[in-house]
DNA sequence: GTGCTTATGTGAATTCGTTTACAATCAAGG
DNA sequence: CCTTGATTGTAAACGAATTCACATAAGCAC
């Protein structure tokens, strides 16, 4: 899908969906305009950043004026194709993967969980806020009804590779994982890593080497 | 501490703790000796760039031979400091906050969460996976006490800033904050921002506009 | 209309990070 | 001790992202 467009930096790409979300806030607290200023107090991102993130997409505002809310919220939400819900399949139901569960994604969000696999008999067949539990041999069969094609990772990192192995066989498009392993896949597949120990690791590395300066994330 | 080492770049020090791990279990493998080509292949870093990164630190390897294991393990651990065990405490006992309690980072770390603190009277005085809850109210005498200058915070949105204040006025350091609030924190404190729905949107925008290529993470 | 103020959009400069490519060096084996 | 093969460490090239700085255009007040 619009595959035609100017091919936005990866960078730009990463802040949209922060954008969206603090103009769906001033739209829903009835604010009519905002300048970049503003979004970068906010959002915490270089003004000019914005301005360059925006520009990308064409002159989204008005000189002397700024941004029309309603217009980025309208644009934005056509962008991130936030009309269109997609459903997110949790593979391992451990602690971590229950929080996720309980979340859900819900609010301000086009995503969904859908479904979630275990191993673990006493959680197959169970509902968790809504959501039902199968076992991971399941997978292919549920995955291929339900049309999903991102999965959010969370098993015991000795599982994370044949469990990535078997998504990328019933035919996921985007891993978000959350085990330490550092995946093999097809290159057709989209992987982001989330590494706990190492965000809290670096974290610390940084406080106690750069005394200050505003981090990044991830 | 070690202020006076060279400046790595940033980039490099988030790496830093994927090579510690994995030179970790390489060590408890038994290997003796490794090369920036095998280091690349396991944590999917170009061969080139962990060159590179080591070689901020001063020749750590041989030419025609590559790394020693042992070696590295020890440079490593003495410049991530994990000899000194660092204590966390955990600002929001949620179904988030009590995933972290139940995982508390305990293999191959060096750090650990000591405390959680929740506003829920239900959850005051007790203990999880042997960490105690106790009253927000108490975070004063307790960071201090306990000599905490790292954050994990996971409470609701709305009280991401008021207590991030507290955190600041109480003397951390660091905070690893899940809320989808940017925070407002004086220089000298490291914040480093991990936004679960914005890690999934942006993974979807990936996937939906760039066919192929590998992910970053964070 | 006219002029003042404001804030965009972007060329250019800069900073930061990655990758190429190869000379220098070492281990190992005969 | 010499040769071969392997692999580092880094200079230089490249590429990506940020930031500066300002011409340009729009709103707004009078």
């Amino acid at each position: 899908m619009s595959q035609n467009e100017p091919k936005i930096p990866q960078a730009t790409a990463k802040r949209l969906p922060l954008y969206y979300r603090f103009i769906q806030s001033l739209h829903s607290s009835g604010k009519q305009r905002v300048s970049s200023a503003e979004l970068s107090e906010a959002v915490k991102v270089d003004s000019a950043t914005i301005r360059r993130d925006f520009s990308y997409f064409g002159a989204l505002g008005k000189k002397g004026y700024g941004y029309n809310v309603q217009y980025l919220l309208d644009f934005f939400r056509k962008t991130l194709n936030q009309d269109e819900i997609t459903n997110v399949a949790l593979v391992g139901v451990g602690h971590l993967g229950t929080a996720f569960v309980n979340y859900n994604f819900l609010k301000n969000n086009n995503t969904h969980i859908v479904v979630g696999f275990d191993a673990d008999e006493t959680k197959v067949g169970t509902t968790m806020s809504g959501v039902p539990i199968h076992h991971v041999d399941e997978m292919e069969q549920i995955m291929k009804q339900n049309k999903i094609d991102v999965a959010i990772l969370t098993v015991p990192s000795a599982y994370a590779q044949p469990v990535a192995d078997d998504l990328v066989r019933f035919g996921i498009k985007g891993i978000l994982n959350f085990t330490p392993a550092r995946l093999t896949v097809p290159d057709t597949v989209r992987v982001h890593h989330i590494d706990l120990s190492i965000e809290l690791q670096s974290l610390i590395y940084f406080m106690q080497h750069y005394p200050s300066a505003e981090g990044v994330h991830q």
